[in-house]
DNA sequence: ACTAACATTGACGTGAACGTTAGATTTGGT
DNA sequence: ACCAAATCTAACGTTCACGTCAATGTTAGT
């Protein structure tokens, strides 16, 4: 038999609460594998997998929305040609924003460099009175 | 005189709307130059720049509330090497965070490429058919 | 002095992503 | 069978960053 857990393991091991777990179910981004009629929800590694993919497209500044319509595309295969030329458009449209947002941070690394150059140069000059 | 302009055209010159400065305002990260009592507030160039700025570092995905606590450095010459100190030190540390924002992109992006290529090889297999 | 356009201060509304009770249920262990 | 711990549903509360009235006030131009 497979490994379960229920919505406070699985709540843990991934550093969320069980609240945002059943949020999540709740606007379709994560269900549990089993579940017996109004019993308690039994997970599997792959919903803590899938729950942790969840987070780190969070941090990347992804509204759960935006996760909902990508999730599947690392869960899921695109059955049909179809389905996977969309798979290919989606991920590609995300390459380029992900590729802006890249350039935008390096611009800002950039002036925090200067502005860090600037502020020594002043510090330096105080120094020498 | 100096330029001045109102709440209407700073809001309409910056991208935002008059609320939108309002609220700012209320939360202490941008008041106007000069406010006669109860009358209108009247703003120059130099708030035009503090709202852009502000906006910049808003796309960057920071909150108004960190953007407060670091607007600052933008606009006001820290006094006494103190202060400088400071303001490095900050400058620093956002360095290193936007470093590692950067990097979980790029690794990001690598994903990405990954999952690209796969779904182009999956297209290609089912050409040939 | 009058008016049209713009601005003012409340104050309540909104949507996202949960937090926080309360009271009932389910489960594992003895 | 019984208990404690964990979980359940339902529903209201919260924070952020504004949007949206409504009623009143201010200004520039004629």
């Amino acid at each position: 038999m497979i490994e379960t857990m229920r919505i406070g393991e699985l709540a843990e091991r991934a550093g969320v609460t069980p609240r945002t777990i059943r949020y999540y179910e709740q606007i379709g981004l994560l269900g549990p594998s089993e579940r017996v009629g109004r019993g308690f929800r039994y997970y599997t590694e792959h919903e803590l997998a899938r729950l942790q993919k969840i987070d780190a497209l969070k941090q990347l500044g992804l509204s759960l929305d935006e996760i909902g319509s990508v999730i599947d595309l690392y869960f899921e295969d695109a059955t049909g040609i179809k389905g996977k030329q969309k798979v290919l458009t989606i991920l590609q449209q995300h390459l380029t924003e992900t590729q802006e947002r890249i350039e935008s941070l390096q611009q800002f690394r950039h002036e925090l460099e200067t502005n860090i150059a600037k502020v020594q140069q002043l510090i330096e000059q105080a120094r020498s009175d």
